[in-house]
DNA sequence: CATAGCCGCCTTTTT
DNA sequence: GGCGGCTATG
């Protein structure tokens, strides 16, 4: 490392990457160079003496880790250090310390769709009706409990209503389901490491130890667990630096709480505060409309962005007919873009859904645009990756029974639904594993012959594989491929026979990075990953992702898409303002990702879940304090679904420049159409207000006071 | 025991 | 609109 390259640093980014010793925060703005400021400061630590062996750096994404361990390379840092996501460093201390936590160090990680699976047979299990106990709301519950470390015994302590009282024999009877088929969830890897660093005094130390400089990136979306783990295990020594920005905060649904960032000082009384608040990232109209925006929210610290660069394009607010029409519009900016010499590498496309992706997907093959799709799971959601890793799941791991259920029959063996129900009465009365008691299936009389040796075959079969368990996992998953019988079952269908070799080159470079490849090892950490993770920034195409996957993002070029009332702010957001909070600093991360060029659309209409709806501006785009008029044309805005023009009564037609009626929140207002309601937040944007109202009949809308026509109760 | 076809359910964001 | 599970049929 030459001293010369810690020149380009400016005056508080130095403070943050020399700062060697004790509590350090890092309060980072967007653009702030603030991932420079971490790789630097990994180098800075080994300059100083510290050996990367002692260093653990925890990102929020995989790719976030992969990238950071390039730069420490090209830094001239030495390997070494450890840099990965919190739940990857979790999953290597359980394995280590598996014993002392109480598991099998070979657990399998479940992912959603496996969680799901468990649920629903647990709230089978517990006679409930899956209307009131639906699946996706146990797991909410679930998950929430884990996050804050409350295991089944301390909430049948704590449950004292109706509802408690029956999650907690979900909860117990979810994660009996886990324990015998030695499984882990997500939230289990954070919760199980929490416990054990704090129940353990040896393990706290020891790690504490090992990892003597802990590094924390994106601190502001950790959740209650990750906090705890993070607080254990620099207990030992207070060398925590954290990295983050209040502002950016936008997992609070995963149990993220910016808490944590905020009440840092008070954990860590003698810490060090470094602000880095000069943006380098995006022109100064820019970072002007996010400060805008921004400054709405109630809870936050006040904060600046303040720019580096100059001002630049002015940023471009389009109103759309539809979501065709927007579409189109963008397809067709982006072709102009890419005729004046733009790489469409430099371009991208945020959204609040997933499901928006497809009108843009469909208009840029209609335009002949390469895009990519960086997505959650899509890849590793595929039947037939679902499959072949089913098979090396049951290698790895025995008791995975929701992996050997998958693949028992698949593809087709002569073992049927009678025989595989014949097989889990004998496990669950014998209190074995379902393979278990395929071994044993011979002696059963109820089988049928042919099925008795269809399972033998079977047996014989992943006997036969399990003895490759170490080494290489490219060439066993090949094996696994032939052998299973799937291969010849995938044959006929081209795209699968493609993504199953994209698997296998997938484990190649898996076995080519890692000192000691293993298949346990490798399955562990691809359940880990996600397809945002192999998002190739280096292939000319255009970005498409969530608001979400933006984060930590930057590209010259930014399109964000459906600002409507409902989608940005979500409608499972309106109701509480906190939710409203995190929405708009969603918005925000979408807007600071832009360096130079950023368009904001809606639509008029929007077909959602396949009806044609009305959609209404959001309310984030009056909070930019740029002009924006959505009747500036000759569309016409109304404020509910009617067609109606209610401009009787307000006769005055050029009302444009005219101060139209105020509000306050908590008022009561009737509505033609929606009846009573209560003002819940009013933006006096002078002949452009809006306010947003909460209808006695549940819904909340955005109005512009112009249209809506609003009474006075 | 396998397969096709139908019905009903969910649908925000993700490690 | 899409997927998973269930049923009826071969």
């Amino acid at each position: 490392m030459h001293s010369k390259q810690y020149d380009q640093l400016t005056a508080s980014q130095k403070k943050a990457v020399f700062h060697i010793e004790g509590p350090l925060l890092v309060l980072a703005g967007p653009g702030s160079g603030k991932t420079r400021v971490i790789t630097y400061r990994i180098a800075a630590l080994i300059d100083s003496g510290v050996k990367p062996y002692n260093i653990c750096a925890i990102t929020f994404t995989n790719k976030a880790a992969e990238e950071m361990r390039q730069r420490a390379i090209t830094l001239g840092s030495s390997g070494g250090a450890h840099i990965s996501t919190f739940h990857s460093l979790c999953v290597r201390i359980l394995r280590r310390y598996a014993a002392i936590a109480g598991i099998n160090s070979n657990f399998s990680i479940y992912d959603a769709s496996d969680q799901t699976h468990c649920i629903k047979q647990a709230v089978k299990d517990c006679d409930l009706d899956t209307t009131n106990f639906s699946p996706a709301r146990m797991l909410e519950a679930i998950s929430t409990l884990k996050n804050n470390l409350t295991d089944v015994d301390s909430f049948k302590a704590q449950a004292d209503d109706f509802f408690s009282k029956k999650l907690v024999n979900v909860y117990a009877h979810y994660q009996k389901l886990l324990t015998e088929r030695n499984a882990l969830d997500f939230d289990d890897l954070l919760m199980k490491t929490a416990l054990l660093l704090q129940n353990s005094h040896d393990v706290c130390k020891e790690l504490g130890n090992r990892f003597k400089f802990l590094l924390i990136d994106e601190y502001q979306d950790t959740n209650h667990a990750q906090y705890k783990i993070a607080k254990l295990l620099a207990s030992n020594h207070n060398n925590i630096c954290v990295t983050g920005d209040p502002d950016q905060s936008i997992y609070r649904w995963r149990g993220a709480d910016i808490r944590n960032i905020l009440a840092f000082e008070e954990d860590w009384p003698d810490a060090t505060i470094v602000k880095l608040e000069e943006n380098f990232r995006s022109t100064a109209n820019i970072l002007e409309i996010a400060d805008n925006l921004i400054a709405v929210n109630q809870k936050r610290k006040q904060k600046r962005l303040i720019p580096t660069r100059p001002r630049g394009k002015d940023v471009v607010v389009e109103v759309y007919e539809d979501e065709l029409q927007e579409a189109h519009g963008i397809a067709a900016e982006i072709r102009k873009l890419a005729e004046q010499g733009v790489s469409l590498r430099d371009i991208a496309v945020f959204y609040r859904v997933n499901s928006m992706s497809r009108t843009i997907e469909e208009a840029f093959i209609r335009s002949k645009l390469p895009y990519q799709i960086v997505r959650g799971v899509e890849f590793y959601g595929r039947k037939e990756i679902r499959d072949v890793l089913a098979y090396l799941k049951i290698l790895a791991n025995p008791n995975d029974q929701l992996a050997l259920l998958r693949i028992i029959n698949t593809p087709a063996r002569g073992i049927g639904k009678t025989t595989i129900d014949k097989l889990r009465d004998y496990a669950d009365s014998h209190h074995i594993s379902l393979y278990e008691s395929l071994k044993r299936a011979g002696a059963m009389v109820s089988v049928s012959k042919a099925a008795k040796a269809n399972i033998a075959t079977f047996v014989n079969m992943t006997e036969q594989l399990k003895k490759n368990l170490t080494g290489p996992v490219a060439s066993l998953t090949r094996l696994v491929f032939d052998q299973s019988g799937l291969a010849a079952f995938y044959k006929p269908d081209q795209g699968a026979l493609e993504n199953i070799e994209e698997l296998i080159s997938a484990a190649a470079i898996y076995d080519q990075q890692t000192e000691q490849p293993s298949l346990l090892d490798y399955l562990q950490q691809i359940s880990l990953f996600s397809d945002a993770d192999s998002y190739n920034t280096t292939v000319d195409r255009v970005a498409l992702m969530t608001l979400h996957a933006a984060k930590g993002l930057e590209f010259e070029n930014v399109f964000i898409i459906g600002l409507e009332d409902g989608l940005l702010p979500h409608e499972r957001s309106i109701e509480d303002r906190d939710q409203l909070e995190e929405e708009r600093r969603l918005f925000f991360v979408g807007i600071t990702r832009a360096k130079t060029n950023l368009h904001i659309s809606c639509a008029q209409y929007r077909t959602i879940r396949g009806q044609l709806l009305r959609a209404i501006p959001s309310q984030f785009l009056y909070e930019l304090g740029i002009n924006f008029a959505p009747s500036a044309k000759e569309n016409h805005y109304d404020s509910d679904d009617e067609e109606d023009d209610d401009a009787d009564i307000t006769d005055d037609t050029d009302d444009t420049f005219q101060e139209v009626q105020k509000f306050t929140s908590g008022q009561l207002v009737w509505h033609k159409l929606f009846g009573l309601g209560r003002v819940h937040e009013f933006m006096n944007m002078g002949a452009n207000s809006v306010v947003v109202v909460r209808f006695n009949t549940g819904q909340t809308k955005t109005l512009m006071v112009k249209y809506a026509n609003l009474s006075k109760q």
